[in-house]
DNA sequence: TTGAAAGCGCTAACAC
DNA sequence: GTGTTAGCGCTTTCAA
């Protein structure tokens, strides 16, 4: 089978010792003997066995990734953003699916499976604010979302009241008065659906514009048919509307077919705006203007802040880390000339409008 | 730090075999003693290290899987499907992506990180047949997609031709003639796009219908971005057309939306089908006809297969596993009554037309 | 600058 | 039925 540090060892007349100082780049090493060691490990077509090197330095070089599921838009682009941070660190990622289901994700964080991982990357959507203390795992873990807070680990994500307050201001710029939601949660207080309707009404206040539950479309989930539903559900009711703020993009796309099979004209009649920045809402018909929430950022400073636990560098209290956001408009909700000097770098074609300090 | 079998056997009063005997459910222990051992590692909290275990048994219970990107949403879908499967087998999966750069998918495959699992599913994107030798590695291995056949691995993929040429006559059997194609890749022989061309010529000469490339659109990827460039330049081409088949969903879409800013009507004036089974092709407007090929189907099998060469139960030659297909016929190309017939099982709404034994 | 040897936690002969 | 023991391949004191 595969040559061992004993191979190399004897094959370059030296001790396993002095191949090992080869491999991990010890510096006081004779230049002849590390040339020898180099020929015989080239010769064999040694390479190490990371197995062995886990068991006995206690690192395994792989992080796990935990999502509800890869078949969803947002936490698809989450994954790849992630496990292109994780090589570019020299770690690989272990990606685990809960299905949005509170039981299995708590199952996940005592799995013995996580000890083939140094620590966890953790981004739960069935958990809630009471299942906190769960989160109190004897590895690095770095928590994602908006599901919990204030738990006991690192936490990294975004301004989601800001964010959508923004959008909520972006759509009011341009002359909206009556702005439908898409998307909204029944008695759910904390969670990215309610912080996101926390930002619209607060703009609708600051705005002095009564909020009007009549035109706030409830879902439980957040896939496309939903956002479909809602809207068919508000137009049955014959509420009136000019704008939709859609709490995901993936609610948004679903809303704005039901508009169109309706006959109302986008944007003209109806505004929309839609919420992660997703690939695919560059290229829906029309195009849907979006808060990107800082999705890259936040799987760069996941992974970075769970590297840094596991290298023990950082000791102290849980933080709180938060993204940047911005608004890329497109045609189905274009930049209202009041907000034209906003202009920032943005990707070609979009016009990014709002950005925060994180 | 956390337990092992050693405080295990301690607190129990008995030796780390009969600890183990327990973990490993060994049928030959006596109930008290059994018992007593449970007891204890209840107590600890104890878990088997799974690092010490694979160095010890030479299996780690983790895959790898590499594919492209995940933010192209077959493979995300994909990935989704193998996890899945995966986590049904109890072993978890290590998530790789290669960028269908063929330098860094050769990479890939002599990499040291691969050491952490047992086997590999790899699905290349850029790597093409003059590589298939480099296929020959030394632990299980199973390919996916069409860009190198016959090669010493077991392969895993689905009936291109067939389907293609399956979609094609879906359009014809609708009474359409001059069927335009978006996503051709110039020269190539084997590979997605190749074969799913051939499936498409072999359909227009059983028809007796002559092959124009006047009305085959060539990209060089296959984002919606290229369907919508390709589809652009069909049509200032002023070439004719009543149908397009774009070699992917992704393809078809970006092709729809600019018949649709040209006010080209779907599915009157142009009728258009995909290839992928995406599921937001489901709920794209129109909704999307499109060729299921089988993935949840490829990624259950890729699974399996391999596991079944980790296990050693099966030595024989490399296989070839093809998975059935089947097209799902939506509004962008409602079904023909010709092939009404042929209707069968489906997701609600669609209409399964057609499917090989596999 | 290099070597010898212990041991990470577990499994699997082999003994009793 | 249960205990002893020898490693899996590597890193890491400690000596030389």
């Amino acid at each position: 089978m595969s040559a061992t540090l004993h191979d190399v060892a004897r094959l370059a007349g030296v001790s396993i010792k002095t191949v090992s100082n080869v491999i991990n780049d010890y510096p006081h090493i004779r230049p002849t003997t590390k040339a020898r060691v180099e020929q015989a490990i080239a010769e064999l077509g040694y390479t190490p066995n990371l197995t062995a090197r886990s068991l006995r330095s206690g690192r395994t070089g792989a992080i796990a990734l935990a999502v509800p599921d890869l078949g969803l838009a947002y936490f698809a682009e989450l994954a790849a953003s992630v496990i292109a941070a994780a090589e570019a660190a020299g770690v690989v990622v272990l990606v685990e699916q809960t299905g949005a289901d509170p039981a299995r994700e708590r199952e996940l964080l005592r799995s013995p499976r996580l000890k083939l991982t140094d620590g966890l990357i953790f981004s739960p959507l069935g958990m809630g604010q009471e299942d906190a203390d769960a989160l109190a795992v004897d590895y690095p873990m770095v928590l994602l979302g908006e599901r919990i807070f204030d738990g006991p680990t690192d936490h990294v994500t975004m301004r989601n009241v800001e964010a959508a307050r923004a959008a909520t201001e972006f759509l009011l710029a341009s002359g909206r008065r009556r702005i439908a939601v898409v998307g909204a949660h029944a008695g759910e207080v904390i969670g990215s659906a309610a912080l996101r309707l926390q930002g619209y009404r607060e703009a609708l206040a600051a705005a002095g514009i009564p909020y009007d539950d009549d035109i706030v479309g409830y879902t439980t989930l957040w896939h496309r048919a939903n956002g479909a539903d809602s809207m068919r559900e508000l137009l049955a009711r014959g509420v009136e509307f000019d704008a939709v703020f859609g709490l995901n993009d993936t609610l948004a796309l679903g809303a704005m077919r039901v508009l169109q099979e309706a006959g109302r004209s986008i944007p003209d009649e109806v505004a929309v705006v839609g919420f992660d920045g997703l690939d695919e809402a560059e290229y829906s018909i029309p195009s849907l203007t979006t808060v990107d929430p800082g999705r890259d950022w936040i799987a760069r400073t996941a992974v970075s802040t769970l590297l840094e636990r596991i290298a023990g560098k950082v000791t102290g209290e849980p933080r709180l880390l938060l993204a940047d956001f911005r608004i890329l408009a497109r045609e189905s909700a274009p930049r209202p000339a009041a907000l034209a000097g906003a202009d920032a770098a943005a990707a070609p074609g979009d016009t990014a409008v709002a950005g925060l300090r994180s």
